[in-house]
DNA sequence: CAGCATCCGTAATGATACTG
DNA sequence: CAGTATCATTACGGATGCTG
């Protein structure tokens, strides 16, 4: 039980699940598998190809998410969670549960403010 | 069990927690208590006033920790969690154990590269 | 199709000085 | 002590054009 705050590795976890897309990205592969890049892009509005690209890219350098390249003409590359990837999983959905509830709770504030 | 990725609220337990110094305030919080500005200040080594301040004033407007000012001079301002706030204890917790291991396993990739 | 390179605007963070 | 205000710097994200 040492959790001396020197050696928080809160900021590890956060690392590699923060930023613009990645928790979108990792919902869409954990919940539906296997994906082209295309695939991808197509379900998430919005987003760049450089960015999508981007995170895809940092995900992969973190084991997080497997690249696999099909050599073929058209280029082919689909995206899949390794096995270490989904030990993520836990966290992602609690933070889902967290975060519905959250806002919930912030709705119901502005109806009734106690201050 | 509705998971379209539409509804992902992910990202809205991630906007709470992320922020360069939030984790580590959260857990000098969790685990030392109430601490005055001061004190956080003191254990966060390379934290600015205007950082700290703004990261605590986000956390407050979450309510995930609560201030109270002591009018008195010199002033003095203590901050803690609360009770809300601690529900995010089991997720910092869970992040804190995989971001450690996960640690590990990099620096293990390093010793032995199967690629 | 998938991705890289470049340019640009904004937001986040930092350094520093000042204040009740 | 616990901020606020200002300015400088950097990181992040978006738009666009080019390539195998």
């Amino acid at each position: 039980m040492e959790k001396v705050p020197e050696q928080c590795r809160v900021e590890d976890a956060l690392n590699i699940i923060t930023g613009k897309w990645k928790p979108i990205i990792l919902l869409h592969l954990l919940q539906e598998g296997t994906q082209r890049f295309s695939e991808l892009k197509q379900k998430m509005p919005g987003v760049t190809q450089k960015m999508l690209t981007k995170q895809l890219r940092e995900l992969e350098e973190e084991d997080i998410i497997q690249r696999t390249i099909y050599p073929q003409v058209p280029p082919k590359v689909e995206y899949a969670m390794t096995d270490y990837g989904r030990s993520l999983e836990p966290i992602l959905e609690a933070m889902h549960e967290w975060g519905r509830n959250h806002t919930l709770r912030k709705r119901q504030k502005q109806q009734s403010p106690t201050s």
